[in-house]
DNA sequence: TGGGACTATGTCAAAAATGACATAGCAATG
DNA sequence: CATTGCTATGTCATTTTTGACATAGTCCCA
């Protein structure tokens, strides 16, 4: 049994509900799947011949628009079963890697109206990728996306989760805005 | 200028409170910084000896349990510039990589009571490293690190945004689960 | 008709991260 | 008195990820 990548089980889950090309792979680690995981072209494709190698994925070719063949990639039984048995097993607990979370653990060693801003840029950040989230939550709900036995509820699901703790996240961000002001105003004194 | 990575800024966030050992380090990234980023000694000590190099830590040396010698590092004044700097530029937007979330995307290749059991067991994880963070979060608040000028409020913030959000996620693990049961009851008949 | 964006596939070097190995004193536990 | 765990520092090979380069057809807009 070939061991798969966590880059390789992400583009099995890509292709659970049909086939793709390497491109649209690429678009779809940059949007949709790229909120809970990214990945580069430069990965993806050599990760598609690992997959290939391993009979975990098969595709058909045609010409394509520029010197090599298009491919169409999708699951082998193979595949469709090695994804079903990984998916229900407990994760292993990731690194989550959190920039602004790490910057605020040394907030001390900062200038507090400086960190104000940065926060209040945050709340915006977020503010934004929420109204994003929510639009696509939307468009999926009228699709019947929130019925679990809707092929889309994985992808609603997901949303759903991002819609429910964006907002927790911007809370967060204007009470430490909030908490700079204060102490911004107890320095000045 | 010597430029530093993100691991880099991770190591100088650490020390900005006081000087700690390389082994110091290697702890406070498993335990508290550890839940928004994590860094194993293989990377922790050469990049010491990099951010050394560059002038923004030093250390002295004393004799030590092992064959070596047990070195304490301090930031230097560079290194808390550039540390200060840092802080309040805005972060490049990072990948989040959540395995879980990549999971539920294909959850439809999946036994959907498998997969009820699969967030149950999220749900409880979860439950746990709350209860962690509640009792870290009570602990320094009785020691006012709730107070922004609190050395140690930094530290604080961040268990607050951890206190807020892992409830969310709780919760939106239960709604799965109870899908989940939905479409398991659904598919019996 | 020229320039840019989009489709589409790949390679390469470099950097970052992981997991395992290696060394050694000191303290506690059985 | 042997084993285990903790302090403490480092190396090494391998894997993963990033960022840049390379190619080429089609479509759209000015």
């Amino acid at each position: 049994m070939a061991t798969v990548s966590a880059l390789g089980y992400a583009l099995l889950c890509a292709l659970h509900r049909g086939p793709l090309t390497g491109y649209d792979l690429v678009q779809r680690m940059a949007k949709p799947i790229g909120y809970y995981w990214t990945a580069r072209q430069s990965q993806i494709y050599p990760e598609l011949a690992r997959l290939s190698a391993a009979g975990l994925i098969e595709h058909d070719a045609e010409d394509g628009p520029g010197p090599r063949q298009r491919k169409t990639h999708r699951l082998t039984a193979a595949g469709r079963e090695t994804l079903a048995a990984w998916l229900v097993e407990p994760p292993a607990p990731r690194a989550p890697r959190d920039e602004a979370v790490l910057k605020t653990y040394a907030l001390a060693a900062a200038d507090p109206d400086r960190m104000r801003e940065f926060y209040l840029a945050e709340a915006e950040a977020y503010q934004r990728r929420l109204d994003d989230f929510r639009a696509q939550h939307a468009e999926l709900r009228s699709r019947n996306g929130d019925d679990p036995a809707h092929p889309q509820f994985g992808a609603y699901a997901t949303l759903e989760l991002a819609v429910l703790s964006t907002p927790v996240r911007i809370q967060w961000c204007r009470w430490m805005a909030e908490r700079m002001a204060e102490l911004g105003r107890r320095r000045a004194r």
